[in-house]
DNA sequence: TTTATTATAATTGTATACATAATCAAAGAA
DNA sequence: TTCTTTGATTATGTATACAATTATAATAAA
């Protein structure tokens, strides 16, 4: 029998969180425990804890929604490159076929899937990849990456960069044929692309 | 005019984390909000907060003191080589003379200062290698690693590890020669021999 | 007009109160 | 004895109350 009651916690910090990807609270603006508690309908302290975990994700700082400027968001894919060609080299070493497979199939869902399920997809096959590490820290630091970079996945899907899934693709390709230092290339150069699409369109 | 009025928070936080570090609070004791309110003299409200950020530098985990296995210290120290080894390149070709000059004078503390000085020599050693990258987000990250790092250095300084010092003085020998590689080589040694002797020491 | 100064209001930090859920022990049934 | 069941206890989650701080705005002085 499954536990699925939420804590007031958790469907607030999940609220709050949607209300910053959709833009319902947008960069810079100010945030109140007190507004926020009462437009949720619950009192201040979930409210204060769902703020604390969305400072550590740095979707919040200083009582503001973040407005992270491009140095930012090079520290992150600075991070987040070094995590992942660190992992490939592990893919590379220890994915079996149905790995291969399942990856395969994300980059599928790239080529026809919806711009939801590309979305859906995008982020699976970067955790796959960071999953191979077997190393919980270093899938507790990617994870807590993971909101600020959705920001930008939602930038580059929307204006479609070219090229995209095609590198997903090429990782594969480079990961079924067990050659870590091409798949090593390829990830960094895909995650920087990534960052110099996005921080174009998010500057215009 | 500084202000140097710490929050209930803070001070509690410093004081649960150093109970956990100086051992009143051993490893896999149950935490209990109530008694530490009652034990600390404040409410629950700040005793919560120091718990939850506790909780991230995983100090605590399901309201027990954590109590680490061989893997988690692992994993941390495969996080930490990793986020090391990419600093001293930077290290190598940004630190100016003095910055190297700064780097000898922690390494000779450590071989003339008092157990209390070495241990802040040795962290500051390794800091001043991570901020290197001058990167916020490494760095936010290899600080949340610090209090379990802890714990180990005080096992690695308290059983006197043969080297460590040296070590120390090696790599700093690599920077002031911009050996890139070979500085790498050195500090990936230098940590993994720190895990080693210390999972040697904590199983015992 | 600009800059201080003060009063007011708003917001956060902390304490307390209450409700729900988890834990544990005792009593009874198999 | 071992396993349920129930009741009592304790701990946590959430709401509310109060205190202290910070921000806002209005007025007075330069």
């Amino acid at each position: 029998m499954e536990n699925n009651k939420m804590s007031a916690f958790e469907v607030t910090y999940e609220k709050i969180r949607d209300m910053i990807f959709n833009g319902e609270l947008s960069n810079g603006q100010k945030i109140t425990e007190t507004k926020l508690a009462e437009q949720l309908g619950v009192s201040r302290t979930p409210i204060r804890e769902a703020i604390k975990r969305l400072e550590q994700e740095k979707l919040i700082a200083e009582n503001r929604v973040a407005n992270p400027t491009d140095r930012d968001y090079q520290n992150i894919f600075e991070m987040r490159i070094l995590i992942e060609k660190y992992a490939i080299v592990k893919a590379v070493q220890f994915f079996t076929d149905s790995d291969v497979e399942e990856m395969e199939r994300l980059v599928e869902i790239g080529y026809s899937g919806t711009k939801e399920e590309t979305m859906e997809a995008n982020k699976a096959f970067h955790e796959r990849i960071v999953a191979a590490t077997k190393n919980d820290v270093m899938i507790d630091y990617f994870n807590q990456m993971q909101s600020i970079i959705y920001l930008f996945r939602k930038t580059v899907l929307h204006y479609k960069r070219p090229g995209l899934i095609d590198e997903h693709k090429a990782i594969v390709d480079a990961i079924k044929d067990r050659d870590a230092s091409r798949a090593e290339r390829l990830i960094e150069e895909h995650l920087q692309a990534d960052l110099d699409f996005a921080l174009y369109y998010l500057r215009k």
